[in-house]
DNA sequence: GTGAAAGCGCTAACAC
DNA sequence: GTGTTAGCGCTTTCAC
């Protein structure tokens, strides 16, 4: 069994406090005391327990993440973040919600019960029914990926710029020769898809291409969508004319690669693309692809910064916290350079 | 500030247990009572706080799993146990010790003031003795990817059948006609180094082929390392005279491929791989890659099972707890077959 | 410098 | 059926 400090003042001769004390480094203690209890400490490798010290203190060091499939480029974002987080003493609870709105609910509803000290969110929700615990008890939530709207108020978040990350590849297929450039976009419902499509319909307006219908698919986030958007393109490929596709996801861009290969065509000369957040560890990939990747890097470090400051706001008393608005951080991706946008003829 | 029993107690004008009571749904309650007490339960959004009930249940739900890093596989390996987890109620504390030994022990302190009810430890250590907090509490650790050696005795785990993976890859080259097969290995002080490496040589004899040390290269498992060894290997192709490289790790593989194309060889060809771990998302890699692959959701599947069992039993009343011997887990690989182990001429 | 004691929010005897 | 109370392990105020 696990000694706790009474047993440990016991062994000493000295008081719980005393021993507390010197646990925790304050207060005057003696030196001579100091030593005789660390001596014992040691010896009988005492661990203060976090949990009482946290009911004690109302903190628990710990902060939620949420997120609805941590197989994404999420773990990557966790990774980046941990990095800050754990050098600011903060552990992180995990939950994956695996996409599904009443689990993320659920969970919200967990992390608050184990009573985190702040809760950064991927949610696949657009409603903020369930964090209303968190900010009744203004416990900071910081958004990642996706923000559910809420009629122009936001709160703190850390995201793409998605309609940037659309203009960016529609701008790298001009400059290569292209002029019927096509999308496969993400559900409208979705704040990011809608925020791709758009950007896409600008940049292309921006350029002098009037919109059409027939350049545009549009399906869920996943790999079948993305092949049966290519492959409905592909369909049509004569009369819609196109000779590019910007294919805004990842699990999307491999669908929509498989579709291609299917239906043997080459990249690019009869079809060049431009993927999302797309990167090739082996080097084997021909044509290398041209992509918009995400600073997920960049994400993860951000989003642990600003919850860390949120969090150390909140510690402070309420009449002297200084005043604090929500956020909205928005990143620019980046641009891959590879073959499979060029032009060819 | 959020609500606790006493107030919610206060505003209902019952008392603290009866509240308790009807929160838990344990004990006699009249049915009057309980609607009274949950509408205002209800009302004001009382949320239990975990932290105290962990403080007197002497159990958190929650458990630790430290990896040296997230990005390998074991962000799968993750996902598939929480999946598990959430299912038994148990959350997921999360530590990556970015294949930091101090930081590893760091963590496991960490994990276990903040009193996890067990532990998942991919460890980076050879030695037990940070975790004998853990052992000398009963609080189980179950180990995957690698446990470090101790004289014989070993401790819960899952592991991979490394030695039978070597062999699965030899068998399959030698099936196709190789007969001069090179192995890229780990370091041999690591336990999956040393196994992969033993399993290679013995099915090298059974087949009947004399050790070569021209067909063996041993580096750490980093994508740098394998383009080391595959480039050396490639350095006395003719002398050496083999046909077929097994690199039995994955980041390995992509720096192994990536020399192999600076070379400007071609795979088979002029030399015939079998990769670790490999899959390809996008079907564009040409040629398919063959690859031993470990069964990633069932590691995560099993560890997680595993750690409930252990946990279950470790509530138990210590007289009333039926005897538990560790368990070593060794799941068989698979093998995803491709054109890139063919042979050639 | 050190100790006694209250209390963090909850559960579970025990008493009525 | 319901209420009182001790105590989980710790920190911290207040006395001495």
């Amino acid at each position: 069994m696990a000694y706790d400090l009474k047993t440990i003042a016991k062994m000493t001769g000295y008081s719980v406090s005393t021993v507390s004390r010197v646990v925790n480094g304050k207060g005057r203690v003696s030196q001579k005391t100091r030593d005789k209890i660390l001596e014992i400490v040691d010896e009988y490798n005492y661990v203060p327990n976090q949990i009482a010290r946290s009911l004690k203190s109302n903190a628990t060091n710990t902060v939620g993440i949420i997120v609805p499939d941590i197989r994404e480029y999420f773990y990557k974002v966790i990774r980046s973040a941990d990095a800050i987080f754990s050098k600011h003493g903060y552990s992180i609870l995990l939950a994956d919600s695996n996409e599904d709105p009443e689990k993320e609910e659920m969970y919200i509803k967990l992390m608050y019960e184990k009573r985190v000290d702040g809760l950064i969110l991927a949610t696949v929700s657009n409603e903020f029914k369930a964090l209303d615990i968190f900010f009744n008890n203004s416990v900071p939530v910081v958004f990642i990926d996706n923000l559910p709207e809420v009629d122009g108020a936001y709160e703190d978040c850390v995201l793409l710029d998605n309609a940037k990350a659309s203009s960016m590849a529609i701008d790298q297929f001009v400059k290569e020769g292209h002029r019927r450039i096509a999308i496969i976009s993400g559900t409208e419902t979705e704040m990011t898809g809608h925020e791709r499509m758009d950007g896409y319909l600008r940049s292309m307006r921006l350029h002098g291409f009037e919109p059409d219908e027939r350049l545009v698919k549009i399906g869920r986030y996943e790999e079948e969508e993305g092949y049966r958007c290519m492959a409905e393109l592909l369909e049509n490929r004569q009369e819609a004319g196109f000779t590019a596709v910007y294919v805004s996801s990842y699990k999307m861009s491999c669908g929509a690669f498989k579709a291609i290969k299917e239906k043997e065509l080459r990249i690019p000369d009869d079809v060049a693309v431009i993927a999302f957040d797309f990167t090739d560890d082996t080097g084997l990939i021909t044509p290398t692809i041209t992509s918009v990747v995400q600073p997920i890097e960049r994400i993860g470090r951000i989003v642990a910064e600003r919850l860390i400051d949120r969090m150390k706001m909140a510690k402070q008393a309420e009449d002297e916290r200084e005043e604090d608005f929500p956020q909205k951080i928005i990143l620019a991706p980046g641009m891959l350079l590879g073959e499979s946008s060029r032009y060819v003829k």
